[in-house]
DNA sequence: GTGAAAGCGCTAACAC
DNA sequence: GTGTTAGCGCTTTCAC
């Protein structure tokens, strides 16, 4: 069996208690007995039981991290920074990854709770997501990532979507494009309908109008944006640029142009957002809305792990800001 | 506060043990009482804390993974597969990127210890891991993936690392390929070394030498790879194909050959290791030697969990067998 | 400076 | 069928 502080305590000829002092560092105890003490403790290989010291009332100092896909590189990078923030703070994350299933996120969510974590950071989106809301109700601490609830209290940190889509449109713009597309993941997802309207606000800026068949919705992965791409290149007013809402929908529109039979980036401009590894590894290198990922990992763990050592009061909402990243994937209009 | 067992027995007007059997279903219990119980259990908003079940002699049902890098995309998505599994078994993951740091490493893993995982599951490589070779002779549940310890009874999950290089080696010298470059990441890395060992076996059955200039060292990045590949287009006797020993190098390959103006596929012919998503999102997609990635991470949690229930005393090393998926970016050889 | 003892929330005999 | 009780390994008063 694994030692216990018992053994320790005996080994060292001193009680439990003072061994628990020397191992946390509290109260006051003799150079001497506590090194003793301390050699003991590596001649017997002991551990010291964060389970039964979480029991005792102390935090468990783990956090739990809710997101759709930790295979999905954006989610993967996230799920980087934040354990990274973690353990710099010292707490161990558990990853959950939902699939954006409803009945997969309860399940988690009430497991979390079960194993007692301090906290948790969420990055899924479910609508109208009721047990999560619940949870913060109960004041648990939480810290939203990449999407606010709105009517609620709670830590969130998060992008500025419309700012995103404005760049976005902006930039298609100002390259002389007239007909563009956009590519989203799903029109209920808010920050979606949120860098929508900043793309939209861009081209009415510029006396545009936005074609609302120009709209298509694929999702979070390459194919389904291969296929809303391809159908929006059978139209009579064929865009000439495509602003996509994440790096995976536009490299579906890439593949789409090129099984068109088009060149890029000179028939289509594509525009991404995330700025995920992969926009620096397709070809051509994207051009993409970058969300500061590393920063809104480390900045969402930091909030939370304030609120969970009681440091601080007073919720707030993070608005980071997006940043245009200029590569290849976007040239000026040019007539057919 | 929460409520606990004792708040539960309160209202239900039972004691915490009848409690205890409803929520573990153990035991007899009438169905009056059981029912009786959940309801009240729902009513508190109980959630049984598994830290204090853990405490009392019960496992955690928690698993560590350690891995080099979660944002990697390759380990993305072992670290998925391995959740998965894991969930399916009742397991939580701690997750943890050591960088290959040893410092890191010890400090993770014993971490880990002090969480009272009840098994990990390690990714890492760590050129002669002490530590993690003591927890293995301590008995500890451990799996490792995606490389063996050779002198350790410990069960692995891993692939043939010498019949994938040989996959690879044969196909391009099939290919007509005579000046065959190899990207490897790490000298001192034995899956690695097995699959050069692997490609100069082909190339030697085909009456071919493999030149040892024509090997050069990346690591676990595009850059890496992009580098090491320029050097080689430097040489005299350039070659016309470079087997890549993970799709990050390839990819990086693949760069460089743009970047010295050539055309691909036909001006150098790449194939990569992993079948990552990268593979098929690069242009032009990468030949690649395929690791079942998602059976690896499973086989790694069955076998873990296995062993942690007790339920199997013989360690196993299970080999997986690679496949050469074919794609665009290795063609014939023609003369320039 | 150090130790005795009372919990933390639960499980698992063992009684009844 | 249900309850009593002794731990699990630790932290934390509170004495000494």
């Amino acid at each position: 069996m694994k030692p216990t502080i018992y053994d320790v305590a005996q080994a060292a000829g001193v009680s439990i208690a003072t061994v628990s002092k020397v191992i946390n560092a509290t109260g006051r105890i003799s150079d001497k007995t506590r090194k003793h003490v301390h050699s003991v403790m590596e001649q017997l290989k002991y551990q010291p039981s964060m389970v039964a010291s979480a029991l005792t009332g102390k935090s468990t100092y783990t956090i739990g991290l809710t997101l759709p896909d930790l295979a999905n590189p954006f989610f993967a990078e996230i799920a980087r920074s934040v354990e990274d923030r973690g353990h710099e703070h010292g707490f161990s994350v558990f990853i959950c990854s939902t699939d954006n299933d409803p009945d997969k996120e309860v399940k988690y969510l009430s497991l979390l709770m079960q194993k007692r974590v301090d906290g948790m950071i969420s990055a899924t989106r479910i609508q109208n997501d009721h047990f999560l809301k619940k949870l913060i109700q109960q004041n648990i601490p939480i810290a939203l990532i990449t999407g606010e609830m709105p009517t609620l209290a709670v830590d969130t940190v998060m992008v500025d979507d419309y700012l995103g889509g404005f760049q976005a449109g902006n930039h298609l713009v100002e390259l002389g494009h007239r007909q563009i597309a956009i590519l989203v993941e799903d029109m209920d997802n808010m920050s979606n309908r949120e860098r929508i309207r900043g793309c939209k606000q861009a081209l009415g800026n510029a006396g545009l109008q936005v074609e609302e068949h120009l709209i298509a919705t694929g999702g979070f992965t390459v194919e389904t944006g291969q296929k809303a791409m391809l159908q929006l290149l059978q139209l009579e007013d064929r865009p000439s640029a495509v602003f996509a809402c994440n790096d995976l929908l536009a490299i579906g529109a890439i593949r789409a142009a090129r099984e068109a039979g088009m060149q890029l980036p000179n028939d289509l401009s594509v525009v991404g957002f995330d700025n995920t590894i992969l926009a620096t590894l397709i070809d051509p290198p994207l051009t993409t809305i970058a969300q500061p990922i590393q920063e809104i990992g480390r900045r969402a763990v930091d909030l939370l792990v304030q609120e969970i050592k009681g440091e601080k009061v007073l919720k707030q909402r993070v608005v980071l800001l997006p940043e245009l990243v200029l590569r290849n994937s976007s040239v000026s209009y040019k007539e057919q």
